[in-house]
DNA sequence: GCCTCCTATCGTTAGGTGACGATAAGGTGG
DNA sequence: CCACCTTATCGTCACCTAACGATAGGAGGC
């Protein structure tokens, strides 16, 4: 347990040199195999729970999730290293912390996968 | 392996009446474990390809599916048991065989959990 | 009624997942 | 430099998952 939350965690802004359109395929092998790792990822309550603090940034810091979340550190560690590992967070650190932030490019993917079924 | 292909199987066309909008907040306890459970019944290659197969309706009879995936027919049986539980398809009887169709409704809530992320 | 076709289920095996505590690693502040 | 805070990783355990072959069971044709 954190002594003290972090009152504005701050991750990168989303670079907008990065905001070039996603030329990839949304159908296919290679798409079906991206869709079902992603969809594999947010497969646990505990994951979405997290995908959805970060996406309205109420939290960013790990241990203001580790306190929000009824689970040890180190399995919401395991959890973000789930998340991270499909591409859909991104962690920096931050002094002694480590700030997590949603990849937009990634979440924006995922929705233009599950949009085209 | 089957001897024949079905050339036009028939599921049931989505009910009109049931079409009705869904009400349910797509945030939220009961929405993070519903969206949990959908993606991790989408969490598998071969269960991605099947929910295409059926988005298009390129293929509907069990038998056709087993065609078509590099999997033994028990195997895919089990997928689509998956799927079926997750609300994401429905199959009926269609004499000796069983047909499979997607349940739209079930297909615009997993899109509507997915948006609001 | 019997035989065939199609599908679901069972049993088994190998490997993955989720949970935890303990520990290591790295940064900060005194 | 040392103590502390924060987080990642390791080791372990119970459980789940994905794969297969074998088998059961229902429908339909002869």
């Amino acid at each position: 347990m954190r002594l003290n939350v972090t009152e504005a965690p701050r991750c990168e802004p989303p670079n907008q040199s990065e905001e070039t359109p996603d030329l990839r395929p949304v159908e296919g092998k290679a798409a079906d195999e991206e869709l079902a790792e992603l969809a594999k990822a947010l497969g646990h309550p505990a994951r979405v729970q997290i995908m959805r603090m970060l996406v309205r940034r109420s939290a960013c810091v790990c241990g203001d999730i580790v306190d929000v979340l009824p689970l040890a550190q180190s399995t919401v560690s395991q959890h973000l290293k789930v998340l991270k590992e499909a591409g859909l967070i991104r962690g920096e650190i931050d002094g002694p912390r480590t700030c997590y932030c949603v990849e937009p490019r990634t979440l924006r993917r995922l929705k233009a996968l599950i949009g085209s079924l």
